[in-house]
DNA sequence: GAGTGGTCTAGACCACGCA
DNA sequence: GCGTGGTCTAGACCACTCT
């Protein structure tokens, strides 16, 4: 390991190259790294020094070790993307598993709103996708997903034959090389419009939770602007802090 | 240390043993803990699995470590306990900083709705307290904040003479060795009532965003439940998932 | 300078998955 | 039985804080 100009334990420059092999995609999703002996003689430190920048890894969810196998690049699958960032569940704790239903997608210039949440530059597109999600079958969710066009071209080409996955961020990896480690999410209450209604099967005047998120890869771009507008009667935005 | 009879690492026996010591008061909130060498001393292990089991707890904000210092009891301090558990932020970003007023304090025998959230035996009696959370000075939170009046012996006191903190925390841990951990929070929108529409100035029909936390302590008792009705037209509930 | 936590190393042994 | 990650140890040295 070369030292850089100002001092960074080694641990921290090795996590730094691996996040920055990982990003690069020299093992792909799912893929097994190197042991911690053949990292450590590669890139000439100890193991134990090694062990601790793949421990960070771990903490930070970019990879999983597992006992007496090695040590994987994470994958978003189906069921884990789902739980990480789906915080919809049954009130008292039981979590709840979406569908998807009722896709829509375009392609439009990008208005300052996307700009704003996406760090754009002015002229920018971007692909708008809608879509209902269903919790036991009833519409529960209003998604709107905002994609720079810079980062997902030819992101048509999902729309058809219904291949949009129900985990997005799973794609997101597999096709663009992007993969989504952290989001920040935005809560408030709002009055659901006509349109919200209509497509939620609510009362008029109801009210409902509107979330925006914005999703951050592991380069730190800002990957995804995401409103979701939810049916609170049924289901409720479930959180741990510690 | 003694072996347990099924397998448990060490540096987590030592977690353990550590966790029960804090938890009985054997060092106080801010107050200072041994040594790493004189812990691995005490208990008859190396340095280095003592470090291991003292980097578990301080990822688990129950200590702070200072290089050149030493390690401490974590305390729940104003800023800290505030930021840590009041999501409520300005949009975008800024962090909000709230205020308290028009306290009202009362004790009452336990409702189904109160032994279900806290875990309640029949019969019990718990403390309930209202108050307004202004941030910038104006009304933005109602708060409802339920005890266990069997936690909480002789909590009347605290009422008088404005002595009810703004980060109540501090006071769990200073009064009663109650160290509140972690917080299950769950979000739904709601539709302003009456009463709400004139503690928090809003239209009448207007949505609000109700928050029902539980308080967990590190002996992972229920300790608090707190029902917190939001005015989200200036401010949101911000977090982070990863 | 003394004492603390932080980093780094080297080596032994254990638990697990698989062929 | 081999290779993997997980635990545990012992010791050297570094960075920080206070006296």
């Amino acid at each position: 390991m070369d030292e850089s100009p100002r001092y960074r334990p080694l641990y921290q420059q090795v996590y730094d190259v691996l996040v920055k092999q990982i990003a690069a995609g020299e093992w792909g999703p799912g893929e097994s790294l190197p042991s911690e002996q053949a990292l450590a003689g590669r890139l000439n430190v100890s193991q134990g020094t090694v062990r601790k920048a793949l421990d960070a890894l771990a903490a930070d969810n970019l990879i999983d070790r597992r006992q007496g196998k090695g040590t994987y690049v994470a994958e978003h699958t189906q069921e884990r993307a789902l739980f990480r960032f789906f915080r919809m569940a049954r009130p008292g704790g039981g979590r709840a598993l979406p569908t998807s239903t009722g896709e829509t997608l375009k392609r439009r210039a990008a208005r300052p709103a996307d700009a704003a949440k996406l760090a754009l530059e002015p002229g920018a597109e971007v692909y708008e996708l809608n879509r209902v999600r269903l919790i036991d079958g009833e519409p529960a969710v209003l998604e709107k997903i905002v994609l720079p066009a810079a980062l997902f071209a030819g992101f048509e080409r999902f729309e058809r034959h219904d291949t949009l996955p129900n985990a997005l961020y799973a794609l997101y990896q597999r096709e663009y090389g992007l993969n989504i480690v952290s989001a920040q999410e935005e809560l408030r209450a709002d009055t659901a419009r006509k349109d919200d209604c209509r497509r939620l099967k609510l009362a008029p005047g109801a009210s409902l939770l509107h979330i925006d998120r914005v999703a951050i890869s592991l380069e730190g771009t800002r990957v995804e602007w995401r409103a979701s507008r939810c049916d609170t009667s049924r289901f409720v935005y479930a959180v741990t802090l510690s």
